[in-house]
DNA sequence: TAGAAGCGAGAGCACTGCTCTCGCCATCAC
DNA sequence: GTGATGGCGAGAGCAGTGCTCTCGCTTCTA
C-alpha cells in the first residue's frame, strides 16, 4: 500500500478504514447477505450514494471484507505457529488448527463470507484475494515440507497408487508451493486441510445440531489428532 | 402428508408443488440470497402477494426446499447405499460418499443452502428439518454399527483418551442413535463424516482455486480412501 | 489565482418482502 | 336450491434495497 501524504489522501484512507470497521460490524450482526451499502453509510453519518465514492459497488464492499478477513485469519495462525518450535511438526499443525477454530468461533460471520457458502452474484476478485486466500495452506504446507524434510513423517502402510492426471496435478501443486513432499503426504495434506475446514464449519454452522456435543472443544481436539495421525505426522 | 381430497386440495397441493419447483430452479440460477418471492409469483403467473396464501413467508419458502433438498440427498444416499451388500462395510461407505457429492455437483445451490453458511436471519425450524436432515449421518451410523457387529473395525495403534464431558456427548449420541459402536469408532465416524462434507464443500464452494486439480474425481477418491481408513473400515 | 478534482447531498429508478382490502367463486350446511 | 363461509388472486401501498445522476461546495494543484 502507497503511503498517504496529502491531507485528503489520509482523510481518505481513514474513511475506507471506517467502512471496512463498519462493515464488519455489520457482517457480524446482519450476516452477510443483509449487508447493505445504505445501513453502512447510515452508521458513517453520511448519505448511501457518498458511500459510492470509496466503493464501486457492493460486491467491492464485500471484497473488502474478505481481504481484511482472509489477513487477520492469517496474522493469527501466523503468530500461533510462531509460537510452536520448526521440529515439533505435530504440534505446529495443532496449533495451526486451533487457531482457526478459535477465529472462526470469534468472526463466525466472516467466517462464513471466506468459507461458507459463495454470496451469489458475487465473484471475488483473484488478482485482490488469492493472496490473502492462501495463507493457511501455505502455513500447512511448510508443516509438511519441514516434517518431510526431518523425515519425520511416517510412512503408509500400503502406499496409494496415483492415476497419471492426478500426479500432474500434484506436481503443478509442488512447484507452485516450493515444496518436495512426495504424492501421498500431499494428498494426506489436502485431505487434513479440507478436513480441518470441514470440522470448524460444521461447528460454526450447527451442522452437529444443538444438543449433540457440549464438550465441543473435546471434539475438536481428537479431530485435530486423528487429523495428525491420518497425515502422518 | 395427508392425502388431498377435495378437487380444491388437490390443487393447492399441485402449487405448492409447483412454488417449490420453481423455486428450486430460481435456486440453481441465482443462490440462496436472491431468492425472491416476486420472481418465484412471475414464474407462476400471478401477482406476488397470492404466494403468501401458501407460503407465510420467504424464510417458509427456503424451509420449502431445505427440506426438499434434504430429501433428495437421502433418497439418493439410500438408494446407493442399497445397492452394496450390507457386509461389504467399506463399499457402502465409499457409495454414501459418493452420492453426497454427486449430489452436490448437480444441485450445488441447495447444497450451498443446506451445508454452506446459514442465511442471515433465518432459522430452519427444527420440527420440519431435523428429520430429513439427519439421513445421511444415520446412514453412516448404520455402516460403523454393523461394521462393529461383524468385527470388522479395524483397532487403532493406541487407543484414545476421551475425557468425561465427551464421554457423555458420545454416550447420548449412542442412544439416540440405537448403536454400541465404542468412544473411538463413534469419534472416527463424526470426523469422517465432517471431513466428507469438508471435501465436497472445498470442491463445489471452489475452495482449492479455480487451476489447483483438474482430476477431481481421482482427488475425491483417495479423500474417501483416507477416511474409511481413518474410521478403520 | 484560476481551473481541476474530490466529495457529500438529494432526487430518482427499479427492485425487494410483506400487509391490507376488495371482489370473485367454489364449497358446504340447511 | 339457497345463503353463508372461506379460499383465492389482484391491486395498492409501505418501507426498505442497490445504484445512478446532477448539483453545488471545498480542497488541492499548476
Amino acid at each position: 500500500m502507497s503511503q498517504a501524504h496529502t491531507p485528503r489522501e489520509r482523510a481518505r484512507a481513514r474513511t475506507l478504514e471506517d467502512i471496512t470497521r463498519i462493515g464488519r460490524r455489520h457482517l457480524a450482526t446482519e450476516g452477510a447477505a443483509a449487508l447493505s451499502v445504505r445501513a453502512v453509510a447510515r452508521d458513517l453519518g453520511v448519505v448511501s450514494s457518498a458511500i459510492y465514492r470509496y466503493v464501486r459497488s457492493r460486491d467491492d464492499l464485500l471484497t473488502l471484507l474478505v481481504v481484511d478477513g482472509y489477513d487477520e485469519l492469517g496474522d493469527l495462525v501466523d503468530q500461533r505457529a510462531g509460537k510452536v518450535p520448526h521440529d515439533d511438526h505435530r504440534g505446529r499443525f495443532l496449533a495451526i488448527g486451533r487457531a482457526v477454530r478459535e477465529w472462526a468461533l470469534r468472526e463466525p460471520a466472516t467466517y462464513a463470507l471466506l468459507f461458507g457458502s459463495p454470496v451469489p452474484g458475487y465473484q471475488a476478485p483473484a488478482d485482490r484475494t488469492t493472496g490473502p486466500g492462501t495463507r493457511v495452506i501455505a502455513a500447512l504446507v511448510q508443516v509438511w515440507e519441514e516434517a518431510h524434510a526431518a523425515g519425520a513423517v511416517r510412512d503408509p502402510e500400503a502406499p496409494m497408487r496415483v492415476p497419471r492426471k492426478l500426479a500432474a496435478d500434484l506436481k503443478r501443486i509442488r512447484k507452485d508451493f516450493a515444496t518436495t513432499a512426495p504424492d501421498e503426504l500431499v494428498l494426506r495434506g489436502v485431505l487434513s486441510w479440507a478436513a480441518l475446514f470441514g470440522c470448524v464449519s460444521f461447528e460454526v454452522f450447527g451442522q452437529y445440531g444443538p444438543d449433540t456435543f457440549h464438550a465441543a472443544d473435546e471434539l475438536f481436539e481428537r479431530q485435530l489428532q486423528l487429523l495428525a495421525d491420518t497425515t502422518g505426522i
